[in-house]
DNA sequence: AATTAACATTGACATATGTCAACCATTCCG
DNA sequence: CGGAATGGTTGACATATGTCAATGTTAATT
């Protein structure tokens, strides 16, 4: 599969042209990587680490629209308005590969497949906002936290990374925004999972128990 | 700008090579354009109509995850499983375009712009998407469908369709699934909006007072 | 290492919205 | 046209989750 950019320690990828099409770029903890209203240059591929996308309101109001970890690409709603509508902040020390979007056109002519992976890319994106609806509109608090955890678990197992044991880099009150609770309501459902021996929560350490009660709480 | 099909009464549109690559398929009212599980082959361009589109869960819950009206692009989702992963139903009597997805990237090497297109509409796709998780995990009821009328509005207005008095082909019961409401709490509020004469309602035909009042309850 | 600030947890209580139920209005179809 | 089915409305009441507040814990900073 084409890759835009490698995510790991940090090796140049091989598949596009260095330089001119790619930048790296590396973010500290707390970071902004775009603000909502920059004119819109670049996509990112992130490398390494994890960074948070987020709307505001007009009157203040905040929405987490999403988490995104090594591998996965970033400012792709906003081609078509030519600004990004979110901002995206760095949620630990994090890596990404700048990509200049006005050479994609070029790029593609060059590299047919990269036109194929970017529908792929997108559709994929679409495909995980539908089944965010399905948590927002329909689940529950448990069934909604259990659905987080596992598709963060899932993400981690393409990546090779322990899909069992992880670190949450995001705090109670993000993932709380995030799927339409209120973070102490996250917190209760954690200790309620912890007490019914589903995950072990040392702080921002998870470990997940017993993955298929998780699912079959994560279905309702 | 480029279309895929042209909306409106049925003339062929002249963008794109006859016979191969669309058909016009015509749906009467509660018939279903595609299943969740089915390969995907096409995506369809809706011409005149309203469809509806909506996933189904193991459990049985529905979640509608759109309506969609002409001139509007359906199955985008489908591309990265290579099935589609919800259902598509017509509202009311509707036309499309059918397009097979195989021949698209033939057909974008002999119309370069087509690309570009895809990636816009897609993007456009997203934005909307999380306009919506805003809605879904932030908005009260109110709030709620202040924004999806304004939202309609604003589509038709696109259309060159009135944008102050339409038709809501949906039910109550979709409009509350889709925004995450119970169908007694849209009535509700549809009652409230038109005790307070934002809106005039009859069975199903709609008209909107006042955008402006609309608009600051939507903002919240 | 001590101090401070940010984050997490838990309890008590409030409330928006869901659920259940009865009734009314439209639309559909023979 | 009439009767049945579907969809819409309203009320009474239940409840999941939010809000507010107090306290504990972890991490950042000097």
């Amino acid at each position: 599969m084409y890759r835009l950019c490698h995510p790991g320690d940090g090796e140049e990828a091989p598949d596009l042209p260095h330089g001119i099409v790619k930048r790296k770029r590396t973010l500290k903890r707390g970071e902004t990587l775009y603000r909502a209203g920059e004119p819109f240059r670049n996509v990112y591929a992130i490398r390494y680490g994890s960074v948070k996308t987020s709307l505001v309101t007009d009157d203040g109001r905040v929405q987490v629209t999403g988490f995104h970890i090594a591998g996965e690409l970033l400012g792709l709603s906003a081609i078509v308005t030519g600004r990004y509508n979110c901002e995206a902040k760095a949620l630990e020390a994090a890596g990404v590969c700048e990509v200049r979007f006005d050479q994609f056109g070029e790029l593609s002519r060059q590299l047919p497949s990269l036109q194929y992976q970017m529908l792929q890319i997108m559709s994929q994106e679409l495909l995980h906002n539908q089944e965010l609806m399905l948590l927002l509109g329909k689940k529950n608090a448990k069934e909604r936290l259990a659905t987080y955890l596992l598709n963060l678990s899932q993400r981690f197992e393409k990546r090779a990374c322990s899909y069992t044991r992880f670190n949450l880099t995001m705090s109670r009150s993000d993932i709380g925004n995030y799927l339409g609770l209120a973070e102490e309501t996250v917190c209760r459902i954690f200790s309620l999972f912890h007490e019914e021996g589903l995950v072990t929560t040392r702080s921002r350490q998870i470990q997940l128990n017993d993955l298929d009660r998780l699912k079959a709480i994560a279905r309702g």
